[in-house]
DNA sequence: TTAGGGTTAG
């Protein structure tokens, strides 16, 4: 008889996991004595295994698990299957690269069992390469070993990582040997998960429904599948249906109209959530905030900074909810308010650099931008291909052009982050608004990969600065081919046409836009009142309550500029009509009517604040000038491109946008 | 063993 007595008390040091930097432990850890008695009798193995499996499950410590594997290895018990299983499992979630230690030690087992090969099959379809989980499970079988319920778990899960379809039917069907995935709900879940990640999701439909029980998280992953597919509504149907709704479920939703530009509803879903008793994690915040920020509510952004502090989620403390609140209070038009939580943040990382590079950028401050960019390569954080996408958008909208070409050069040559068609597109943006059509174009022309709609619609929005319809011409060419169902750039074209005065062009495009059956977007802006309301308003809309004021507010507004010098910019109007129409048209744009609205409704101090869904027009732009001298006001506009912000008759674009 | 997450340009 062998008498193991052992006491393992050194200092060790945690293993770093996936989200936290690895720093030596503060409080020193000690190792559990272990106090075992083995002898030869099959009986003292088998409490002696079953043991060491509870003493793994204890196991967070790489220096732990090395330990313990010698030891396993001098009493021959790195051969038994369910020990090795565990370990594998163990090494799974510490990320360590399966097919090096932990394969290893799935080959020192004699006769592995049905144990053994999925959590080795398990490891590789989470940590890849994936192909491996199904060489494995081949191997399985040709030994004989019957396949267990999770082991098609597992390889489900294997095939929704290589996105293989046909892989996944195919193992589907061997699901047989278990009874088919009808008889094991986890099974059937994992099922309808890697037809969604696969894209078929008919496919996964089908199998929740012919599905003899379900669980919530059968539900939430279809309800997931469809908000990702874009289908709100089949969302919803699914949503309401469910009996009873978790956490999850209602993350889910919530997250789902918010990616689905559905902002509102995120928001009064997440009030829902609130008053049904749920408790709400990081999760769910992440959804409500990204709603937040789509509709630029500042009340409710306030709301939701109190939420996430009372639920103990600090944005200092918890750098996503970090990241996300930067971003938030940016398009909510406050980048002052996003660099205090920046600062305040103990943990940084590559979202909440770039979150905060990206709002310097959209509120016209390139100079910081570019600062805190350069600040961040003397950090060992590495900036990834949207961080360029943000300091190359700061150089251009500040027209630095020798700047935004350094660094697209650098992030090549540097970075080693090789540019995809949007940072041409920003490139494209760079030299074009600035006047280098020519060049642009031969940018464009010089190009690695093909050109999408967002290089040529760079190209075409510079053509509309600088009035060049050959050009123009050019690119509207490639981009009535690449989106055909975009009316934006027949308007862009038509407007081009409309400045240098070529009617009979204007008006064959407009017979384009009608011959594709194309309706025009319609114009959005909106603002929130004091106690939070949220009004909005369309372009010619007369539906607002107070329509009346607000229309003799804005003449009265007119007329001062008038007075000024103001004159309206005719030609933002595209089509062919008289003047006076023209004029009224241009006084029917909906961040006018936004405009006259926050002048009726909020006191002569207070800044005004108002969101748009499309580009702010310039007649627009121009109006937003005058009033805030005229009317001694501060006034931020958020188009869909980015913020102005007009203070004492100039803005913060520098008319450069 | 199974479900929900942050930054993207014209």
């Amino acid at each position: 008889m062998v008498v193991l007595s052992r006491h393992w008390g050194k200092t060790i040091f945690p293993i770093s996991s996936r989200h936290s930097h690895s720093k030596p432990h503060q409080n020193h850890r000690i190792i559990p004595q272990l106090n075992l008695t083995f002898n030869n009798g099959e009986q003292q193995r088998t409490l002696l295994e079953s043991q060491l499996v509870s003493l793994l499950d204890g196991c967070t410590h790489l220096a732990q698990l090395n330990q313990l594997h010698a030891h396993l290895f001098r009493r021959g018990l790195n051969q038994c299957s369910l020990l090795v299983a565990k370990l594998l499992r163990i090494l799974t979630a510490l990320n360590v690269p399966i097919h090096a230690y932990p394969r290893r030690l799935f080959d020192q087992v004699h006769n592995p069992n049905a144990f053994a090969y999925t959590a080795l099959i398990r490891g590789y379809s989470l940590l890849g390469p994936f192909e491996e989980s199904v060489v494995l499970y081949t191997q399985m079988r040709r030994e004989g070993v019957r396949p267990l319920s999770f082991t098609f778990s597992a390889l489900f899960k294997a095939c929704s990582g290589a996105l293989d379809v046909d892989l996944g039917r195919q193992i589907h069907a061997q699901t047989v040997y278990i009874g088919g995935y009808e008889s094991d709900l986890f099974v059937g879940n994992t099922l309808i998960d890697m037809y969604v990640k696969c894209g078929a999701l008919g496919c996964g439909r089908r199998v929740f429904d012919e599905m003899p029980e379900r669980d919530v998280i059968s539900w939430t992953s279809l309800i997931v599948a469809y908000t990702k597919s874009g289908d709100m509504d089949a969302a919803g149907e699914l949503f309401d249906g469910l009996p009873d709704k978790d956490m999850v479920a209602w993350t889910a939703m919530i997250t789902g109209y918010a990616q689905n530009a559905r902002p509102r509803e995120a928001l009064s879903l997440f009030e829902s959530m609130r008053e049904a008793g749920l408790k709400t994690d990081e999760v769910t915040l992440v959804g409500v905030i990204s709603a937040c920020a789509q509709l630029g509510a500042t009340k409710y952004a306030g709301w939701i900074r109190e939420t996430c502090e009372k639920e103990g989620l600090s944005p200092n403390m918890n750098v996503v909810i970090g990241s996300a609140l930067i971003d938030m209070h940016s398009k909510c038009g406050s980048v002052e308010e996003a660099y205090l939580i920046f600062k305040d943040m103990t943990v940084h990382n590559v979202f909440s650099y770039t979150a905060m590079i990206l709002g310097f950028a959209m509120h016209g401050l390139a100079d910081s931008a570019i600062k805190l960019f350069y600040e961040m390569t003397e950090t060992e954080i590495k900036p990834n291909k949207v961080t360029f996408i943000g300091v190359l958008t700061a150089c251009s909208h500040a027209g630095m052009i020798r700047e935004g070409q350094r660094l697209f050069t650098k992030m090549q040559d540097e970075y080693g982050v090789t540019p995809e068609a949007d940072h041409y597109t920003c490139m494209a943006d760079l030299l074009g608004r600035a006047g280098h059509l020519e060049e642009a174009l031969d940018l464009i022309n010089s190009m690695p990969l093909e050109p999408h709609g967002g290089v040529w619609g760079a190209l075409l929005g510079a053509c509309r600065i600088h009035g060049n319809s050959d050009i123009a011409e050019l690119a509207a060419t490639h981009l009535f081919e690449l989106e055909p169902n975009n009316i934006g750039n027949y308007l862009l074209l038509s407007n081009i046409y409309a400045l240098v005065g070529r009617w009979s062009d204007v008006s064959k495009v407009r017979n384009l836009i009608r011959s594709r059956g194309l309706k025009k977007n319609p114009g959005c802006s909106w603002v929130e009142a004091k106690d939070g309301v949220v009004h909005e308003f369309f372009a010619g809309d007369m539906r607002h309550p107070k329509s009346k004021e607000i229309k003799d507010a804005l003449d009265e507004l007119l007329k001062k500029l008038k007075v000024d010098g103001y004159k309206p910019i005719l030609s933002s109007v595209v089509y062919d009509m008289s003047d006076i129409e023209k004029e009224r048209r241009l006084k029917s744009h909906s961040e006018k009517l936004a405009l006259a609205f926050s002048l009726l409704t909020t006191s002569s101090d207070s800044p005004i604040m108002i969101m748009k869904n499309l580009r702010i027009c310039e007649d627009c732009h121009i109006v937003m000038c005058g009033a805030s001298r005229v009317m001694k006001r501060e006034i931020s506009v958020r188009d869909n491109m980015r913020f102005h912000h007009f203070r004492d008759g100039a803005c913060s674009c520098g008319n450069f946008w």
